[in-house]
DNA sequence: TATATAATGACACAGGATTGTCACATTTTT
DNA sequence: AAAAATGTGACAATCCTGTGTCATTATATA
């Protein structure tokens, strides 16, 4: 939380400057970046455990930003919108953003979510072993059980299923598993997809019902609390 | 969205009138002024959602206009620069401009600046949960409830229903909602929405109620609050 | 290294769900 | 009553997903 480092995009100097005395105010470091370009270079450089970006930048915009830091990262992304560009259909399958703040904001309000988005994923990567019903991976172990019995999975089986597993009722299109299992530079068949959805409900047994099929979109990995 | 009044103030009458055909094939209200007199008149007589104003305006230019209007309404204001130098626009900002557009600018983009600001203020895009009554949607999930039971919607259910649930007690013309869901470059009968109407109206059993027809026009979701 | 085994990605086909259209019924307006 | 607009059921065309299979690639084993 405190400690971590955020990369900050946003061509507005007044409001990056305003941005990052709150963030400093509360031990977190701050890069900046002042357009798309500039991010994306700061990106390959060091890691980061946030970033905040606008949408509306010089050179790239933040959408393309976004996609380019999800091409090969899931880490928490805010962004800053003054105009929504997504209409009604598109804004569902946009799944890569974790959360939005509509221009203007109150910074008090941005801190309050980066905080949230911290305190979060920083949960996230504890968690070692997760446990759904009677399915439980542990991530130390690369290893998956169904009834405290080992699942043999192959290396794609396994990955699907952590994703589904890290985004537990999501509904998750096609592109974004693709991106998520195979790296965003795989090229091939959407359908490949379905092929290994085919295998690993299989492997699941009864668990394998879980796994939903969102027709139009995707897939969701269906958990009832 | 569609229905919002605009307050349309630019002196020249051809741009005025382009603007105005654009923003009403929207469904969107234009008002208009020529100068920055009729403007202020115009402003205090009725209730508008958005400005748009040019600043070099007869009468009181589009600063003065603007200083008036944010000393009692913090409507979203979008400016029409000729100059697009950057200590303009940050004494525009000060004075509490949305958006800018530089002259000569594409309509289109105004029209989408327009639409953005307009979505901006009833920010409902952002909200990942919808509910209305007994009814709700998780967009992220993708899935929608009745009474907290899953709803069976195919996607053009779904669509629909989200455009609906975007635009509560707005009246939308088939055109628009074909628009929507379809996709603008869809070519299609009407009717079809006639009949994705009916079969959405009787997923929702006694909801399905609030789906209005709209004799002559096309349909409205109403709620009553 | 050669061989066997497993994993993978692509694809085609089948079956079912979804969709758009139309004709006719019903309702509302003139 | 006629005209106009909307509601509705039926149905064929289309779309989408599940699945089996196969060639290719990667991995393990001898």
């Amino acid at each position: 939380m405190a400690g971590s480092t955020i990369l900050l995009v946003e061509d507005e100097k007044n409001l990056r400057k305003l941005i990052r005395t709150y963030l400093e105010r509360e031990m977190i470091n701050v890069v900046e970046a002042a357009d798309g370009k500039e991010a994306l270079e700061l990106w390959e450089e060091e890691k980061y455990d946030l970033v905040i970006l606008d949408v509306m930048l010089p050179e790239y915009d933040g959408w393309t930003v976004c996609k380019r830091i999800r091409q090969n990262s899931h880490i928490p992304i805010i962004m800053l919108t003054a105009r929504s560009e997504e209409d009604d259909k598109l804004f569902g399958f946009d799944l890569g953003v974790d959360d939005y703040v509509t221009k203007p904001f109150s910074v008090k309000e941005l801190i309050a979510r980066v905080k949230a988005l911290l305190k979060r994923s920083n949960h996230q990567l504890m968690i070692e072993v997760i446990e759904v019903g009677e399915l439980k991976v542990d991530k130390k172990m690369h290893q998956a059980f169904l009834h405290d019995e080992p699942l043999d999975l192959t290396p794609k089986e396994y990955d699907l299923l952590l994703v589904f597993l890290h985004n537990q009722n999501q509904a998750l299109t096609r592109e974004i598993i693709l991106d998520r299992v195979w790296g965003y530079d795989y090229y091939g068949d959407l359908r490949t997809v379905d092929t290994h959805v085919k295998r690993l409900r299989k492997k699941l047994k009864h668990m394998g019902k879980q796994i939903v099929t969102v027709r139009g979109l995707g897939y969701r990995f269906e958990v009832t609390n």
